[in-house]
DNA sequence: ATAAAAAAGTGTTATAAAGTGCGTTAAAAG
DNA sequence: CTTTTAACGCACTTTATAACACTTTTTTAT
């Protein structure tokens, strides 16, 4: 599941997957999709069920009281969106009023759908041009030390 | 059960937990619910009966002459307040005058409801989106050292 | 100590907003 | 030209919340 799709959201912030994922979707068995917040950019990640199952897992089994590690649990879990998912229906998702403000979508009606393999990232159209370009965004958070707890770990 | 909220309470300081969470709460049969002091935050934390069980019992056998422990099972045993829960009924949980006072959410009806998996948080919104956004707030606990007991438990 | 009053807690109902399902039209692909 | 896909629009369903009525507990005054 790769590639850059342009598509659009309807009226009450809802898009389809487009079809060439379906076989995908189909094949691993899925019924359920997760969006929630990237950590470091303002974009939204879309995980396959499975796969999110894992991360949630793990993520929240660590240790709370490390602030960085605190701060990634109410980033990733604290504003994951859990979406019931038909691979052989529509394919339809909707985006929650917050995530489409983390991800600056809230005026527009068309997103960026980058496939990462395993996830999804969803990106307003003009930050993905900037970030394409090499043009930086204002809400990077650099230089953070990573706990070794969550040294191993992908999001 | 992951996710924001943004609920409000009604005149005597109920919350009705949102619907999207009814499945997980009566496939796993839970019918109580225990709220109590985030020990880190001026928040609240949102346990189902079956987690704080094991919570609780843990904490609780610890060996209370660590002050560092002994705060622990303070704020978080000596504040717990459980509540029946029906989970296909209404959902409604009452936060006690307390709570809300630790919690700074006195005056306000509007709170946030952060689903961590495991687990709920409760915040007071503006406290929630200085978080989030980077902003510090005053009681936050840092640069502890955790005693060994401890260092395996997620709060 | 008792009764009255106030406060706190519980349960029900109505309504506006949010979310879902599905048919139709427009556009793209084969 | 036919088939598939994406976008749009509408109707229906579900949900959140405020308002209200009732019960229980606590406080106050006599």
């Amino acid at each position: 599941m790769f590639g850059f799709n342009n598509i659009s959201l309807d009226k009450k912030s809802r898009f389809s997957f487009p079809a060439k994922y379906r076989d995908a979707f189909v094949n691993s068995n899925e019924n359920q999709i997760v969006i929630t917040k990237d950590p470091q950019y303002p974009a939204l990640k879309v995980y396959l069920g499975s796969e999110w199952d894992q991360i949630s897992t793990k993520l929240s089994s660590l240790q709370g009281l490390d602030p960085i590690v605190r701060n990634l649990q109410w980033t990733i879990l604290g504003n994951a969106s859990v979406c019931d998912f038909e691979p052989t229906g529509r394919m339809q998702v909707l985006i929650s009023a917050d995530l489409k403000k983390y991800a600056h979508i809230e005026e527009a009606n068309r997103i960026c759908l980058i496939g990462m393999g395993n996830k999804f990232e969803i990106w307003n159209q003009e930050n993905w041009e900037q970030r394409q370009t090499g043009g930086s965004l204002a809400t990077e958070i650099l230089d953070i030390v990573l706990p070794e707890s969550i040294k191993d770990m992908s999001f």
